[in-house]
DNA sequence: CGTTATCTTGACGTACATCAAATGTCGTGG
DNA sequence: CCACGACATTTGATGTACGTCAAGATAACG
């Protein structure tokens, strides 16, 4: 499926070809590389795009025409054995680079749990930037080994960890996304379903739910809704997910 | 652990000091990028070292001071618990460059269950390199994509796939490193132990040797000893690999 | 505000882990 | 070269964490 030619709504910038330079997302980006005197040259290599929730824009298998940077929203990213299993290999959220585990398909597919918006550029497109600033494919290297060792993190959780590490190592992953200080007592947005969780953690939906439930009778967390969490006691979650076994020494 | 300081012999290649000019893995590493008029600049700035099978070359959590690349043999990489679980996130062999999951600590640990031959960057050396030739750069990058999507195979493949699935796909995976022809019947060298197949695949030691006892009763593979698999039916791997049950349509 | 999907909880099943012991492999030194 | 010992592998018996099936409770959305 070409992105492109698929109906997405674009969305442009009110008098202005030059959405960059007032990029909210562009710090946490590998955009943040472009010197700002460059912005133009950036917004010129990008189409802004809005995806609305539930929509696939990359399908695994297809030719890997465009890469993209998520500006806002969420991105479930994926793969599918033919008999509908599925792994999620990692939710996507402002300032993450889609495209970098590609060869010449995509490898995964991807698919907007919220209202999403992206910057959308062309394989060429995106080439010609990396050359032309240098310091743009430095970022971009950088992203990657960070992604690669967030892999490897998830292969370790996914071969050895128990659901109760794995949902605890999530949720501390979670915690650190909007770091609105305070390390305890802090309030963790789950926009993805249950379903999403047990297909990221390797584990069934029940499993998942049945694991918050006693997390939440340990006084580690607070459910108020499925979509937010509260951690209560961070330091004793970090210990489980660490694989140290919950040692009740830090529970309070 | 400085690799530098703690005694591992230093092998040098007799009366030159360009040994990369006749490096017989240079095809296959990031170092192909390199113009051969700028090979001696590349000589400089590696040091070629030799590991004997055993030891430990990398440790994670030491300052990330040296990038390796793999010439001979094969690398151990893997992450532990603080219980001893152990997660293999691969096997490194000849053309492995080794350093892209890197944050300033090394987030793995290496250790070389063959003799290994290696060429040592240093941080700073690697980086002016890189500067110097963009085009390494873009190698390297394009290394960490097929890293990043080796890795994300592998998320699908701990999280979803089955213990005969894991080991197809690990056989299969395998089979296609020393590809000397014949799509049927080739000999698969396994120079890794059982308990590190099963530290790679998320199984136990149990599993995989049973595992392997029932692949060669379905006539998919023969065991000629511990370290050598000969494969019956490649098309039968592939399809159980890929999560299709083994439809025994592709048995004979 | 009703319809539908998501979430929770319970009862039960199973693929793989654990425990245990026999067998095989390989490096080492006599 | 062969025999020993240490370790790796295989195989069997049993246990269990998590999956599957099922039903009710809750939340989301038009």
């Amino acid at each position: 499926m070409d992105i492109s030619h698929n109906g997405l709504a674009e969305h442009r910038v009110v008098g202005s070809v030059e959405p960059c330079s007032h990029c909210v997302a562009r710090p946490s980006t590998v955009c943040a590389a472009i010197d700002p005197a460059d912005l133009e040259r950036l917004a010129r290599a990008t189409t802004p795009q809005m995806v609305p929730r539930g929509q696939t824009f990359i399908s695994e298998g297809d030719p890997a025409d465009h890469f993209f940077n998520i500006t806002s929203g969420t991105v479930r990213l994926f793969k599918l054995l033919p008999d509908g299993r599925r792994q999620i290999t990692g939710f996507a959220r402002m300032g993450y680079f889609l495209g970098l585990a590609v060869r010449d398909a995509y490898t995964f597919s991807a698919v907007a749990i919220e209202p999403v918006h992206l910057c959308r550029f062309s394989r060429s497109g995106l080439r010609t930037m990396l050359d032309d600033f240098p310091a743009m494919e430095r970022r971009l290297l950088e992203t990657a080994a960070n992604e690669l060792a967030t892999a490897q993190e998830q292969m370790l959780l996914l071969g050895r960890k128990t659901a109760r590490e794995r949902l605890a190592s999530f949720l501390v992953a979670q915690s650190c996304i909007g770091q609105h200080g305070m390390r305890e007592s802090r309030r963790v947005a789950l926009p993805m379903t249950r379903g999403d969780i047990a297909d990221y953690l390797g584990l069934t939906i029940e499993t998942v739910s049945r694991t918050f439930t006693k997390l939440k009778a340990d006084h580690l967390i607070d459910l108020s809704g499925p979509h937010e969490v509260t951690i209560r006691n961070l330091a004793g979650l970090e210990g489980i997910a660490g694989g140290l076994g919950d040692s009740k020494a830090l529970l309070f």
